[in-house]
DNA sequence: CGCAGTCTTGACGGATCTCAATACAGGTGG
DNA sequence: CCACCTGTATTGAGATCCGTCAAGACTGCG
């Protein structure tokens, strides 16, 4: 991944660049303080593994910088992403002691932990962690349930548009622009991990790709790099509703 | 389905079957009679909607009996099943005013639902009803997740399993009975419905529960009446860990 | 009895997976 | 600088699972 920036070191929280987004965004002055005493930053490289489903996990965390994914795994190995996480992304789940799913990091990742224990007192002395939390929750939730229309009935090429989709309108909010401006992206993910996000192998994603490509829906440069000439085309390839409303 | 007891009419909050597993469990009882205030039941038909996706929707509700799906359709009628609620499951998104999903019973239904603006006052002024739907809202994000694991990459065999697990386990924990006894229960769902919630194509789905039933898996009298002879069998089939524990 | 709804079963085709060979890029060491 | 290696991606051939289309069976009901 291009990361210009200079790796983040521990930040005030006024300065977070999530602050506004993230678990803590509703939080009062007071609030933040004692947050900040029960805090830390870790960093992970791009596929580091953050933590193993099953292994005990006495922190929660926001993603600050990078991305991560959440996955599961079957015994014979095949395995499944159930969520991907980006910056104010919320992990863990306070009042559980052992993780769920696999956490891995896909770029160089920065992580703000809080002591769990510590972390569910706040939460119960105090309101907007907890509604915060729901907000997030129901949010994740939504998102998962979209997931399990794209791998329960979505085609493999309905459900390659419809990943580029979210990684673009995620990108174009990130930076800031608008959808009348030329799309322009890296693929943040490789072929297997976006076949572990579809429900499919990473040689139908392969094939897949090199299909839009043909029919002139991306134009890709290199392996990762992707642009979209029409984003309507590329949203009528998604097989949903033909409005699911513009880039943002 | 067959319905021994008469139809519930409006309870006191007190004697009602979910008091302690719905989203009102914590309440004291000051919050209760302000609950009971907003509250009102509806009732529906086996095959009646309850509510489709993008109406407006002016309460939220709990399932008190019966069993309700959600899902989601596309444009051209493919049609993915999101949810299965159950007695106690929560139906609606406080803050939301346009259902996002059709609701639909699948069998007799009893909701106590909420006029959704005062109950949206209710949950800022006291936090025992956001904890109890923070706590809800994270199981089902776990399910959901689970889902996602069946969808993405399970074959149609290990899906009907898993299915059939869910529903006997559901089945034993309401009847109380444990383990060892025979495992007897009746589906609840048509075959389109359960070919919906798996995402495959109701042929697929007779087709796999007559060789479950030609290989001795289970044992089938008539079209919904089933009988599990070997639950660890049922298990092995799900391709799960070996060890998702026993039947609760 | 006939009808509608639900379910089963068969034949066929196609989308996706599996297995395998090859290509490409970046990094390392000679 | 180039050979080599590793990880990633592409492409092909064949197999397989599941979907599609279609016919027919079962059940309950008017």
């Amino acid at each position: 991944m291009v990361l210009t920036e200079p790796p983040l070191t521990q930040t005030d929280c006024a300065e977070c660049p999530i602050r506004h987004r993230a678990v803590c965004a509703r939080c009062e002055p007071t609030e933040l303080e004692q947050l900040e005493s029960m805090k830390y930053y870790r960093s992970f490289e791009a596929g580091q593994t953050v933590i193993w489903s099953g292994d005990r996990m006495d922190f929660v965390a926001s993603v600050v910088e990078g991305i991560a994914t959440l996955s599961q795994t079957m015994e014979d190995g095949r395995t499944q992403m159930v969520g991907l996480l980006l910056p104010s992304d919320f992990v863990g789940r306070p009042g559980r002691e052992v993780a769920a799913y696999d956490v891995i990091a896909t770029t160089s990742l920065t992580m703000c932990c809080f002591r769990r224990k510590p972390f569910e007192g706040l939460m119960i002395k105090t309101p907007h962690i907890g509604q915060r939390l729901l907000e997030m929750t129901l949010d994740e939730l939504d998102a998962a349930r979209e997931w399990m229309l794209l791998l329960g009935r979505k085609t493999a090429r309905e459900k390659i548009a419809s990943l580029l989709v979210i990684i673009a309108r995620r990108d174009a909010a990130l930076k800031q622009v608008n959808t009348t401006t030329r799309i322009v992206f890296d693929l943040p993910l490789t072929r297997e991990a976006m076949a572990d996000y579809l429900g499919l192998t990473l040689e139908t994603v392969s094939r897949q790709i090199s299909a839009l490509k043909r029919d002139g829906v991306i134009v890709l440069e290199g392996k990762r790099h992707v642009t979209i000439p029409d984003f309507d085309r590329l949203l009528g390839e998604t097989g949903d509703d033909a409005d699911g409303g513009p880039l943002i």
